[in-house]
Formats: structure tokens, sequence, C-alpha cells
DNA sequence: CGGGTTTGACCTGCGC
DNA sequence: GCGCAGGTCAAACCCG
């Protein structure tokens, strides 16, 4: 609790930066802030059903529907072009949990108000030179400090670039798995910084996903994690997921033997929240559903079903709930239809980013988006306060592709 | 022996 | 063109 008080006060906000193009940025920001207003309130709404499921998000009316129907025409169009970083409902997501009293550190700018009734946390937007910058209250969660930025649409698109950089609060010298395997093939010491930058590349043959590590200059327990690139294949933990969903305890022992050697030294992520302190989880095994079950990423028996998400890492095994605002449903869902891959599939393309980035399954009713070309989920109000619904529920047969992405595959 | 890490050399982009 | 810094390569090494 007290800790917590000091903590807050070191990373009371979460920034996500996106980088869109200032035009594209600017209209964005006009649909935004010129919609009738239901944001904040459909926002809260959506944040909101992670208790009272769906009733919320049908609050809206026809008209604030209109509006933030343009707007997410909008951002759906940014997103599904631009965006395969976390979405901000993932992140969203692994925040949500309830009693957050948190003060407000960012009224003058924010937008969108961080509701003190609602179980989970309001994402504010608002720019910043040329960024939009969406911002969670996360005061009294944990000490992790989570910053995308995907990088200009030209870019993007252009070269097929896609990176995204995350500050993850860490303890030990390890890495937090991923949940995809990486070979370091390089380390590179960096000017003006005391701590060398690694450079790791996905083991798959047919995945270029690249990824960068340095410590943090001024805080040496948080990593700087780049991801870059698109994974093209199911995530190793998938693999084991999909061994027939093997009870938890035989799926950790599964795990254990084959546990694969990726940061011997990796120590845990921590993620200190106000109810259980430091959560050490581990890092080195694969954190497959399988291996962390639902609830494994979790507090481990937080009572109140509230997730804690003691897993930088492991958001999704931590909570995978999706709410329907903004990057998520707005942003990043298909028209409220889940789309799903055809069970053959053959275990391809479902993973397109990393674990962190991904959205398992969400399977709860939509809200308004329109977009056909997202990355991602079909929006899920987080209609179960519990943690229960981790990637265990996220199969072969619904996997989320972008198509966008796929159109920059193939 | 296979797979991962280490590390110096090399390549490339960028600013001057 | 030159130098610098970041990124990558690849041989040597390590480890289970």
């Amino acid at each position: 609790m007290e800790e917590m008080g000091e903590e807050s006060s070191r990373y009371p906000w979460q920034d996500y930066d996106l980088g869109f193009g200032e035009e594209l940025m600017r209209e964005l920001l006009d649909q935004t802030t010129t919609a009738p207003t239901p944001s904040p309130a459909a926002m809260a709404a959506g944040a909101a059903s992670a208790d009272n499921s769906s009733s919320s998000d049908k609050g809206i009316g026809d008209e604030e529907e209109g509006a933030a129907g343009r707007r997410e025409s909008m951002e759906n169009r940014l997103m599904s072009t631009v965006y395969s970083g976390p979405t901000l409902s993932d992140i969203e997501s692994a925040l949500s949990f309830t009693g957050a009293g948190a003060g407000d550190p960012l009224d003058g700018r924010s937008k969108y108000h961080y509701s003190p009734s609602s179980p989970v946390y309001v994402p504010r937007i608002y720019a910043n030179n040329n960024h939009i910058q969406f911002s969670v209250d996360a005061s009294s969660i944990w000490t992790s400090v989570w910053k995308f930025r995907v990088f200009s649409p030209e870019k993007v698109l252009g070269k097929m670039e896609n990176k995204y950089t995350m500050k993850i609060k860490s303890c030990g010298n390890g890495l937090a798995d991923d949940g995809y395997k990486w070979r370091k093939y390089g380390q590179k010491a960096i000017k003006n910084s005391p701590n060398p930058r690694s450079y790791y590349r996905c083991t798959n043959p047919r995945c270029n996903a690249k990824k960068q590590v340095e410590r943090a200059v001024d805080e040496p327990d948080t990593l700087v994690v780049t991801y870059e690139g698109l994974h093209l294949h199911y995530t190793y933990s998938h693999f084991l997921q999909q061994q027939t969903n093997p009870p938890p305890a035989a799926a950790a022992a599964a795990s254990s033997s084959k546990k694969p050697k990726l940061h011997p030294t990796a120590g845990a992520i921590t993620v200190t929240d106000s109810h259980h302190g430091s959560t050490p989880v581990p890092t080195t095994s694969p954190p497959s559903a399988a291996v962390v079950p639902a609830g494994a990423g979790d507090s481990s028996g937080d009572s109140g079903g509230n997730v804690t998400a003691d897993a930088g890492f492991l958001l999704e095994h931590a909570v995978p709930n999706c709410s329907p605002y903004l990057f998520d449903g707005g942003l990043l869902s298909d028209a409220g239809e889940e789309r799903r891959m055809p069970s053959d599939a053959g275990g391809l393309l479902e993973d397109m980013v990393p674990l962190m980035v991904r959205r398992p399954s969400c399977n709860s009713a939509a809200t308004t988006a329109s977009s056909s070309t997202t990355l991602g989920s079909p929006p899920a109000p987080m209609s179960s306060p519990s943690p229960s619904t981790s990637s265990v529920s996220w199969t072969p047969a619904s996997p989320y592709i972008d198509m966008a992405i796929l159109s920059n595959i193939f």
C-alpha cells in the first residue's frame, strides 16, 4: 500500500504514443474532439462492462453512435493500416482491477477521464506534438511502464516496418519471455548509455521478427524492448497449448521438460500492485496458457477475481479480456463479429505480433466497429471480471488476422 | 552434437 | 568524402 504510493508517483501514467502522420492525426483528432461526447461515456461504459456486462455499451444514443462510428471509422482506417502494437484494451485489460483511487495528474490535457467507480481504467487521448497519446491511469497498479510507438504509415507500409517500444519493469537480469523464441545475434554498446543493446531475432526461419533489448539508462531495472517486424507463426506457447490442452499440472510438467533455453539468467518481471506487492513471474518458460493457465498469470488466488496482471509480458495470460473502445472494439475489431480462421489453418499466422500485442479470444458482444481490415480482435466488453478467459481459450479456430498485414506480407 | 551466446569485424545510413 | 553510430554477420565458444 505504502510502497504503491511511492511507486505511483514514479509511474503515475502509462502513455501510448502513436506516431501517425500529422495530417491523419489531425483528422483523427478532429473526429475525436468534435464528437458529441459520448466517447468518454462510451469508453467508461465499455470499461465498466467488466462488471455489468453488456447493458452499458448499449446505452449510447444513435446520435452518439453515429459520431462514434465516424470516429471509429477513421480510427479503423488508421489503425488497420498502421497499428499492430499493443492494443489499448490489451493494456487496459491488463490493468483492470478494482479500487483504484488514483488521482488525475493529467487532468488538464486529458479528454477521457478515469472513472473512480469504474473497475477498469479509462484511457484518455490527447495530442502531443505529432503523436496521439493515450494514457491509462495506472498509478496504483504496478510500476511497469508501457510505451509503444508505431511509426508513420508510410514507413510501415512502405518498408514493412512495424516498430514499437515498451518499457518493462523487471527485476533480475533476465528478459521476459513473450511467447516467442528469440536468438540473440548481436550486442552493441550504445552511445551515451552504459547498457549495451542486445539484438534478437525470431528463431522461426520464416519469421523476420526482431527485437532489441536494453536497459533504461535512468532506470536500471527497466527494460526497453523494441519489437520490429511481424511474427508469421504461432507462438511457441501456442503449440504447447494445442497439445490437447492438458491439465495445468501436466502441462506444466510437460513444459518443464521442454523448456527452451531462452534467457538462462532471466529473472522475473515484477509488477507491484497494491494488493499483492511484487509478484515475480518466471520468464524462462514458455508462457503458454498451458503453462500459465488462466489465473496462473493472474494474481494466483486473487479472490476478487481482479486481475493484477503481475506479468509484464504475460498480459494475455493474465488478462485476456477485451474492452470495446478506442483501440479495441472501435479500432481493432470487425463490426462485432469474430473473424475466424478456418480451423485447418495449420498453425500459421495466428500470431502476427508478440503476445503482448495480440489479443486472445474475446468472445463477447461487439461494439460498433465497422472496419473490416483490422488487426485484431473481436471486441469484447470486459464482461468477465475474472481472468478466466486467457489464451487457453484462444484456439487456432479463432486467430485474428489483419488483412492489412497480410497484404503487406504477400 | 545441436542450438544458443559472445564478440570482433563488417556493413549501412546519416550528419557534417 | 569522412567519420560516427547503429545494426548485422559469422566464427568461435559454451552448454545441456
